[in-house]
DNA sequence: TACAGATGTCCGATAAAATAAACAACAGAA
DNA sequence: TTCTGTTGTTTATTTTATCGGACATCTGTA
């Protein structure tokens, strides 16, 4: 969320900058006051989605121009703290590494399980594509028709638009990496 | 401004029923509460961009797909009330026709000339793109080493980031419709 | 030096966004 | 029918986004 107010920060900066334009000139062009736009370039601030339209029209440029992240960025996940999810009695274990973004579009799980442990997912809505990466053991997965046993190295892509179901088939602890992909 | 809310509801809408998921559903798995939910979806909201974030990551969805206007629509621009600027002393008359939208990216204008008006054009910032088309009488349209002459029916295309006029040559008004495109 | 203009920051007041809770309308089930 | 749960709406309250104006800082100029 306040990742949203640093894109915008550092846009409106970048381009206000780039046009040699004062606070003041971009209040008179935009409409938005002078104060507001400062705690916005600061990513202090929280805009209503008309403030957002002001400054978009009134310095002829897109929205997306204004959300986009800079570019040579970098963002690194610790691997404490994660935040996890225990299923099957805590036999099935799911890591968030990389929480869901609206501008990336898709998440990053890690995923344990002990042995014999299962986990059933209802249908996800519509387009969702779940990428599985075996890292460790084995694991069989189903869908529909579908019922593939991986091996470690093994990664399986399929559509998650149907109840499906990871069985850890091993005699010890499985793990995999798991991708879900939206729309 | 409104345009945005418009879109907002409509797609909020579209997304939650296509899910057949309840307001209730919706503020639970967002974080957003559901007074304002139905606020949004009547269009009569200016969420904050933190609770857009809210909805588009608890969507799981992107943010274009939330900002989108509802395809096979329509709008149409009176000819009654069309602001207009004069230059020129009243010589060189400009008709905002369609204002610049940040979705689109574009704004067409009509312009009158008298014969013999002249109107100068500072270098506009960066990617900015004129596109001409004479309707009525004939122009000379130059900018750095460019110099066209224009009849009735040409068009010209040229790159707004230098200094530039427009000269109406003939002995009657001039007429041309002028579309500026951005970045 | 003093001055004037321009720039970004800070502050109090106000309008409005967001929430929680109460409410009405409606469904299906006993 | 009555009851119970689910839906979307409305209301009251808290929180905060926004504005106008005051302020401090830094120019370049006389």
């Amino acid at each position: 969320m306040e990742q949203m107010s640093r894109n915008l920060a550092f846009q409106l900066k970048k381009i206000r900058q780039q046009r040699h334009l004062s606070l003041d000139d971009v209040a008179k062009a935009t409409g938005v006051s002078k104060a507001q736009l400062a705690q916005i370039e600061k990513g202090e601030a929280n805009p209503t989605v008309s403030t957002i339209w002001k400054i978009a029209a009134g310095m002829r440029i897109s929205f997306s121009s204004l959300l986009q992240p800079p570019t040579a960025h970098y963002m690194r996940f610790s691997s404490k703290d994660v935040p996890h999810v225990d299923e099957d009695e805590g036999r099935y274990r799911v890591y968030s590494i990389i929480p869901y973004n609206p501008e990336r579009g898709w998440e990053f799980y890690k995923v344990e399980m002990e042995p014999g442990a299962v986990s059933r997912s209802e249908a996800h809505t519509e387009g969702v594509e779940e990428t599985v990466m075996l890292i460790k053991g084995q694991a069989v997965i189903s869908a529909g028709d579908m019922n593939e046993l991986l091996d470690e190295g093994d990664t399986l892509v399929f559509s998650g638009h149907q109840p499906h179901e990871y069985r850890n088939t091993s005699e010890g602890l499985t793990i995999f990496h798991l991708i879900l992909q939206y729309k």
